[in-house]
DNA sequence: TTGACAAAGTGTATAACAGACACTATACTG
DNA sequence: CAGTATAGTGTCTGTTATACACTTTGTCAA
């Protein structure tokens, strides 16, 4: 009776330099061999989907505290020329603060490719960037995950700056510090950090409390 | 080499006499034997999932014209007593012009069921009807879906119904008929309709053609 | 023919939110 | 102590959301 192989690939964001990021698997074996591809594997027989999706993360990235989230479950009969194979993929999203990523198990080649110009894809990757990219950029205008790419302590700036890269479009300061502010998500630390010569910024930490009351009534952050 | 077996379950909604219904097929076999479960069946080897949701959606409702969209994947280990089953589900909305919804092929029981006061469900079909009223809910207010539900000509009375039914409240008829007006995707017909002993109302049905403009930026139809 | 019925259809006033826009404050450096 | 570079802060205007009640019209029954 109808067996088929079943996958997991995880689209794993981050935001560096004021860029998204997207973590890519150089492939080692045929086919699509030498091209890049998102980190991923089969399902084990006794496991769940999202403990394979976490599996393929923690091989690829060494990091536990992350924002998983299931995407999208490809199942075209020929994408992949080796014969069927479902994917069941996953979106995660890498706080700032988290460790680099590692070459895995399978010490294959690594990079962090910019998520809006990848290299060429294996399979339907391509397709399952786009889809994952359409579903950031919506849930960061409609929930808080933008919290999730951000350390626990960070600046006002550097919140706007996650905005900015996954939107890929300059905000408003004042606008965007008055909805933060209106929203009620940041709470105000006593700390300060300096980044260059000028004038240090307050640090904010994100307040999970005030969030969990917003969730009930479809939280809103439209930028 | 780890090879599950794959199904696909589809929700399908329909609205009547004011109310969401779901098609539910009372289970002949073991196990979960004379419990409602949704249509549902094993994806065959050469077959897409899309294509297997729509042969399930068919072979219970004969109908074709349908909104079909893939809802999540349930792969829990224990979630059928059988064996590893993962469930790729999806959520279909049915036109109040549609026929009904017929015994299928397997000539088990069929019924149309309160989306909201379901009977007891077989495996965890319970967690998939709820996370299929939500996507629906969601989808009623930022996309033009309601109107799927309805025939190709309908009153604004019939379609407010329809997004009272789901939302589960009331809401203001001149409000609605505004923000509807505003969003410029119906069309005044020159018809109308009798219901009762009243004034009849005026047929309207829906532009695809300013819908699609509106598909652009991310269309809006909050209520 | 006309009065009762029942749903169709229509407008205004107020409050909340979104977007455009520019200057002052401050900590460090040389 | 002057220069530099980012931090931080308010107002005005247009749009959108919500609350709210009466008139119109076709049929039916007296």
């Amino acid at each position: 009776m109808s067996e088929l192989r079943v996958a997991v690939d995880v689209v794993i964001f981050r935001v560096r330099d004021g860029g998204l990021q997207v973590l890519l698997v150089k492939r080692g074996i045929q086919p699509f061999e030498g091209r890049w591809a998102f980190p991923g594997g089969f399902v084990l027989r006794d496991e769940s989907l999202d403990a394979a999706a976490l599996r393929e993360l923690r091989e690829e990235t060494g990091v536990g505290d992350v924002y998983l989230e299931q995407l999208y479950t490809f199942g075209e009969p020929k994408r992949d020329p080796r014969g069927r194979v479902v994917s069941v993929c996953y979106f995660a999203l890498l706080s700032g603060g988290e460790a680099e990523a590692r070459a895995g198990s399978d010490a294959s080649e690594v990079q962090w490719a910019d998520a809006y110009k990848p290299p060429s894809l294996a399979f339907d990757h391509k397709e399952i960037l786009d889809y994952a990219l359409q579903r950031l950029r919506w849930k960061l205008e409609w929930t808080t995950v933008g919290f999730k790419l951000l350390p626990k302590k960070f600046t006002l700036t550097e919140l706007q700056k996650v905005y900015e890269a996954i939107l890929g479009r300059a905000l408003d300061k004042r606008n965007f510090r008055r909805k933060v502010a209106l929203l009620g998500v940041v709470e105000p630390l006593d700390e300060h950090r300096q980044e260059g010569i000028q004038r240090p910024a307050r640090l904010h930490s994100f307040s999970a409390r005030k969030f969990e009351r917003l969730k009930d009534r479809g939280l809103l952050f439209p930028f």
